[in-house]
DNA sequence: AGCAATTTAATTGCGAACAATACGTTATTT
DNA sequence: AAATAACGTATTGTTCGCAATTAAATTGCT
């Protein structure tokens, strides 16, 4: 007879791990953001409208997995630090369109060298970050189906 | 001549994957938890308070790298919802000592149950649950070793 | 074409979590 | 007894999801 008995412990251990590294590198990533004024979250849109901006708000909660009720706070920190511009659509009223700055455009390669530095810092071979970039591909994969089953779209 | 340009792509897809990935968990975790009214955050501090009650608010927060000014208010949402009582130290009066109440000691196995049924949802072989928590150790070393240098302590 | 109903986009508000800081009370040390 | 340390609480700012609201665009019907 098999064993049918549901592996608490490693299932226990997944869950405490991640909670504790997710934050974990939220602080790295929170040293490494320090000296331009963004936060992690904030440096995350940076990376997807250096990328494709200009973007209406509902476009950037698309790549980002966001509504829009949590990025328009975000949004407007952004543009308070001169890192973003936001106006309206004159062909949809409804819709607000995201710019990058000059200063955002300018200062891009400072932000990117310095998280890269930190990233010397952190020692992480190339394999070890393929193996982490495979693994959480993976996970994140399992994740998917789970939530398409389990939330009424 | 060596390539020493950093490697921004990788690192961002990192960032990226490493932001999405944990937003994802957060859900299926939610979802999991939503029968007991426990939230994620809320479920770990149960993990740690199931195997070690009583415990100080001091104790708790080394297991979980929380100070008590994070805790606090998640306590005192957990005693709302009777899974925990809070009750200050005879010998110390600064300290509080949070113990289990009988509904958490006796709805332990309910949740662990319900956890581990949606953990075999998730599909996940015992060979990615493994990779998974090797490699996020392996991150997390890494990440240890960087945040020592760089937070006064 | 013109008006009503529906859909879509963004904002706002609420509750929860987290970090950082300041504050007050209680112990300990000198 | 006074200074210092430890501990928990309160406060502020950011992020996140969800629900309700407002405004604009589209669709459907007559």
């Amino acid at each position: 007879m098999p064993n049918t008995q549901p592996p608490i412990q490693l299932n226990s251990q997944l869950c405490f791990q991640l909670y504790t590294a997710n934050k974990k590198f939220n602080k790295f990533y929170q040293d490494a953001l320090s000296p331009f004024s963004l936060t992690y979250p904030q440096y995350i849109a940076m990376l997807t409208l250096w990328q494709y901006a200009p973007l209406s708000v509902k476009e950037l909660g698309n790549h980002l997995h966001l509504d829009s009720g949590t990025l328009t706070p975000l949004l407007k920190r952004l543009e308070s630090h001169n890192w973003i511009k936001r106006e309206r659509s004159h062909k949809d009223e409804r819709t607000v369109i995201i710019q990058l700055t000059h200063m955002a455009v300018t200062n891009r390669d400072s932000v990117f060298k310095r998280v890269s530095n930190c990233f010397k810092v952190l020692n992480l071979t190339p394999q070890e970050k393929a193996a982490c970039s495979e693994t959480i591909a993976t996970i994140e994969a399992h994740l998917d189906h789970y939530n398409e089953q389990h939330n009424a779209n």
